[in-house]
DNA sequence: TGTACATCAGTGAACGCGCGTTCACTGATGTAC
DNA sequence: TGTACATCAGTGAACGCGCGTTCACTGATGTAC
């Protein structure tokens, strides 16, 4: 073995693969995941199609690099982002985790599309894209979570007007609840996919030209969409 | 000019153009709307491929079809829903047109994907489009409208616990407040349009498959976040 | 009622493309002695 | 340091497919007199 696989084989191969990448990302932009195409990125990269399947075995293979690719993109802004205010009140906190997401969101449109949007038909995602997956979320768990773990208890369970959690909701929830120690109460961990559904569902909207003509200065209802999350739930602003 | 234009030729054409429709919904199920084929289309109703062309002058008035039959079907099922419920209170009526919308998308995938998923790439859906696009929220509108219009004036704007909602974020939604007569008031409109992200958040997540081992029981979380929503949105329970 | 003409649905060939994947191969790079 | 061998990146041809759209045409249906 050598000493540390510096070898020119080595070196060209990281390299290849990453043109291989950039140019899947392109043709992603411009055709779509569904119409992706292997000899496409080949003629791109300028070698013939078949040398592609020394990077990648499969069409498929490229684009659940894509979709961990775009995951991980996602998530790293994210949590950089929130680790830049890391000081700050949870309001904050959620406010800059949520502009991240969307800022992202609006300058990879294609890649957010990929991770979000409509599956890709005969494509299913393997097991490796469930963790870059959660990276986001993750995020938004532990801002809300940290408030609820720092109130006093008596302050916990659904606030008023909020209606009361079903035992079978509570049962519903756990899985997200327990990803925190101590695990997220229902009332919180409810209200929090809510909030996730609102996210993801406005700049889905956004996005996908559902708000053109009705919403006039996105970034406006945008930040006012994030006050409206940040009083359902209850995050402290100071 | 023949009576009623009753003659065999109109009749097949009906009947044509019916089968074309219900082979490109087949097919948008199994190959998704970027790989919708004529050709294919075609073969599945017996005919050469250039015969689809005297019923559809191109492979992307095919897909507009499909387009404006989902957003029709889909704004017919909420409308009947919610027409079935029309003595009861706002908060109920909001629940059954919710649950009708969910419904449809978990019986119609496809049709829910190709309305509100990715956008097809090199496909831009002309003005035909926009107003059956309208009907679902249409009816929510209405719902949240009827509800502002009848309580006193002195319980109107933000609820206690609501954010103030800016002069730019008032003229940002005021286009979406002026579908109503009286126009419905801004507070209420960015309401409305959290609630619509919300929904539309919550369907596609859970119908891309974002909540699987995330959320067990699907149907019982829906009902919570309806009941959320009611709340959020000061609905009338009686 | 019968005939001449117009309309139009459907055919089949063609144009000029595209695709994923496999396979035997050449020749450069890397390794072990 | 030099040589024999192994590894593996990239080639080029092939398999068996697919596509949207145009166009000159045949022949059935519909219309006007």
């Amino acid at each position: 073995m050598p000493s540390a696989s510096r070898t020119a084989r080595d070196l060209a191969r990281v390299e290849l693969t990453r043109a291989i990448l950039d140019s899947a990302r392109e043709q992603l932009r411009e055709v779509g995941p569904a119409a992706l195409s292997v000899r496409a990125v080949a003629r791109d990269v300028g070698m013939v199609s078949s040398a592609v399947y020394r990077y990648f075995p499969s069409r498929d293979s490229l684009l659940t690099a894509l979709l961990v690719e775009a995951y991980d993109d996602l998530g790293e802004a994210v949590e950089r982002a929130h680790a830049a205010a890391a000081g700050s009140p949870p309001a904050v906190r959620w406010r800059v985790a949520c502009h991240a997401l969307r800022d992202w969101a609006r300058d990879q449109p294609h890649r957010y599309a990929l991770a979000y949007g409509s599956p890709v038909p005969g494509y299913v995602a393997p097991a490796d894209t469930v963790a870059p997956a959660g990276r986001v979320a993750t995020v938004l768990l532990g801002i809300v979570g940290r408030v609820t773990a720092d109130r006093p208890a008596a302050d916990r369970g659904p606030g008023p007007g909020s209606p009361a959690v079903s035992d079978a909701e509570a049962r519903s929830v756990e899985p997200v609840g327990r990803l925190l120690d101590p695990p997220l109460p229902p009332a919180e961990t409810a209200r929090l996919l809510g909030a996730w559904a609102t996210l993801l569902g406005h700049v889905s909207l956004e996005l996908f030209g559902h708000l053109e003509n009705a919403v006039l200065d996105l970034d406006v209802h945008f930040a006012h969409l994030l006050d409206l999350l940040v009083a359902d739930l209850g995050l402290p602003e100071g």
